[in-house]
Formats: structure tokens, C-alpha cells, sequence
DNA sequence: GTGGTCTAGACCACC
DNA sequence: GTGGTCTAGACCACA
């Protein structure tokens, strides 16, 4: 996996299991990748995980069980569609907007780039 | 101001300077505030502006004046114009569009979110 | 049963027998459950309670006949308490005492609890 | 500063600062030790003290101004004695006073312990 | 100077 | 096998 600069690693990689969920690719209650599994596949450090996966863990979106591994968390589906969803229409579409009119772009032109996608 | 968490403040600045230009509340050739001053009306540190400034003259956004002060570039506006619309559809837009796919948002829910802004 | 996350379950489970025993519940020389039939009724693993075990007839509080299962230790009751109140004395008054002051709780406050519980 | 065994270090640095805002000895808005010069007086690693204060922020016990470091929160001596109240009433308590009748101590006997201390 | 992050490697308790 | 913690040391962005 290729990581951004910008962003902490940890950050990107609990990014990469949100969007897993979100597609429903791990269910709820499923197993996910042993911290040092995940650390060989993604080529980062051991420590970098564990930190993905307390944040994650922090967030209701995974837990452990002891000795077991961790696992998807019962409504972590919904809970980060809804946490996504809300950042979407409230944070991330009206700075769309913002800048839209800032740089003269129009609902036309916005729809044109989706059609030719 | 208030500033995001998870951007440099400095980066900020900067953004809320290029709007200002491309708003055409900053004119081309037109003086900007001090270092000292726009610190202190943002309550932010010197070294902060000092390194905003320093990041826009280097992206030829503004110029320096010794003893006088900085200024906006002649072609200040039309240069952060086709920057920023680079961006948007390079990089915004099909970011956009992979979150609207991922929480399942259409075109027209973003078309009726415009319309009720 | 439900587990603290803040301790280690066996230990948790051999406080649980332990209270068994103090309680008069589990007599001297009398069967406690196998390994597995109190693996299963906690909803632990097999070699959580193999450990429990283990521990607890290092402790001498209980003992093992070879083919027929786990017994209270013959002193067991007595010897616990004694643990239990030299512990209780030394270890978790003079913590209650010290967190009492940090809290301003006074002994009239402990008092009215006790009555009111 | 000595480090009991059964706890994570890191924690034990998080009830000592506590401690020391509950106390008054640090009070709201004061800037705390920097991460290095806490590790270095308590000797124990950077990435140690870096937890604990990852973790007292969480808490919203102290907070980070960038470049600066990290500062008492304005309320944070009456978030922590709350937060300890309540679960010196509701956990503490209940434990010791079922203590007590397992082991034979009446309230008599704590007052008589307190007295003597 | 400050904190934030990452790597490398170790030891431990636990299941 | 699993995660949890700690050390050591490095580099970076930031104020």
C-alpha cells in the first residue's frame, strides 16, 4: 500500500479499514487481520498498526477480545456510514460550494465531470 | 481565526490570503498587512506569518518590497485561479465523487444540497 | 460473568472461588466444578480456568485427586480469610484512607453510605 | 518515582498528574512539563510520557497549544474530582463495604483503623 | 524549543 | 498464537 505524505500513516491505514466496513467487505463481529499481519501485508512497523488500531478502537469501530484478536464492532457499519454521511453534507459539501463559487464552477460543470467519470 | 486541527496554520494563512486575492479583495500590486499586523490580528505567532509569506513568494502569489512590505503579484489572481481549478477537478472533484459512490449519494442529492444552501 | 478489562480473567475467576469459599458456599474437601464444565459456564477458555486452577492450588487453597477433579483445601477457608483481612488492612485501607483525603470524603461520609447501601 | 508492576507505567504518570491538579499544586490553563523533561525526571522513555498525555487529553484533562505544549484544562480539576467521586461512591465503596461483610469487619473497626493512622 | 510520528526490537501476560 | 507496553533513537513540522 502506498501512503500519502500528508497524512500519519496510522490515520490512512484506519481510513483503509473504514472503507473495508463501509463496503461491507469485513462484516460485523468478523475477525480482522492480526496486528502483525497487518503490519507485514501493509510493509509498516509493528507499533504503527497497534496505534490504527486503538484509535479504531477508541472510535467503537473495533474491538478485542482478549487473547483472541480484534474484531468489527456489531453496528460499525452504520455507526461510520452515519459519522461519514454527517462530515459529508456538513463539512465537505459546503466547502464544496465554497469553492465552487470561488473558482466559477457551476452544478453543470460538476455534473459533466460525473458523466464523463 | 479559528484553525483546523489537522493542517499547519501557516498553510491556513496562506489559504485565507490566495482567497482574499481571488476574491479580488486584494488587488494586484496592492500593499498587504504587515507581518506584525496580520500576527497579532490573527493571534497567531510571528514566525508563522513570517513562513506563510515566505511560502507565497515562493509560489510567486506575492512579492517583497525591502523596507516597504509585501505585495500581491501582478498576476496574482489569475496565477492562484488556474492553480486552484487544477486542483478541483483533478483532485477534489474525483475524491468527491469516490465518497459519494462509497455513502451512496447521488447527483441529485447533491443538486438539491446546493439549491438549499 | 463479566470480566474487568483492567485485570487478568484468571485472576478475576480465582477471586470468584476464592469468595466461594470464604462465603462457606464450597465446604472443605468437597468438589469444586472441572476445568471444563466452569470453562463453559463462565464463557472462558478451556486454559483460562486450567490456570485459575493451577493458581489457586498453588495457594494451597485448593487441591487435586488425580482422576476425580479439584477439592477445597482442607484449611482453605480459613487460610484465604487471613490472606484476605492481612491484605485488606495493609494494602486497600491505607488506599482508601489516602483517596479519601484527596476527595474530601470524611468517615461520617463512609458511615452514611454503609447505612444507606 | 517509583512504578508499581501491576499497572502500565504510563498510567501511573496519568494518576500522578491527576493527583497534582486535584491537589492544586497545578492549576487551570498552567503550562505542564514538556514531554522531555518529564521522561527525563521520572526516567522513563519520551514515547512513554507522549501516552500519558495522548491519554489525559483524550480525557480532556489537559490540552495541547501547538508549538507550545500542553496546559492544565480550565476545568480540569473539577472534570477529574468528579470523575473520581463518582467512582469512589460507585465502585470503591460498594467493593469495600462487600469486603467488609466477607471478611468480618464492621465500621467500628475502620474507624478504629483511621484513628490510628 | 515544542509535540507528532515512525522504525526496530524487546519482553510480558494472556488465551 | 494474540495484543500491551516499553525502550531507544530518529526525523519532521511547527511556533
Amino acid at each position: 500500500m502506498e501512503f500519502a505524505e500528508s497524512k500519519a500513516i496510522y490515520l490512512q491505514i484506519a481510513e483503509f479499514i473504514e472503507e473495508k466496513i463501509l463496503a461491507g467487505d469485513w462484516p460485523a463481529d468478523e475477525r480482522i487481520p492480526s496486528v502483525r499481519d497487518l503490519a507485514a501485508s501493509l510493509g509498516v512497523n509493528y507499533n504503527t498498526v497497534v496505534r490504527t488500531y486503538e484509535f479504531l478502537q477508541q472510535q467503537e469501530v473495533i474491538f478485542n477480545r482478549r487473547g483472541l484478536g480484534y474484531f468489527v464492532g456489531l453496528e460499525a457499519q452504520e455507526r461510520v456510514r452515519q459519522r461519514q454521511r454527517e462530515e459529508f453534507t456538513h463539512k465537505i459539501i459546503p466547502e464544496l460550494f465554497r469553492k465552487m463559487e470561488l473558482l466559477s464552477f457551476s452544478l453543470e460543470d460538476i455534473s459533466a465531470l460525473y458523466k464523463n467519470k
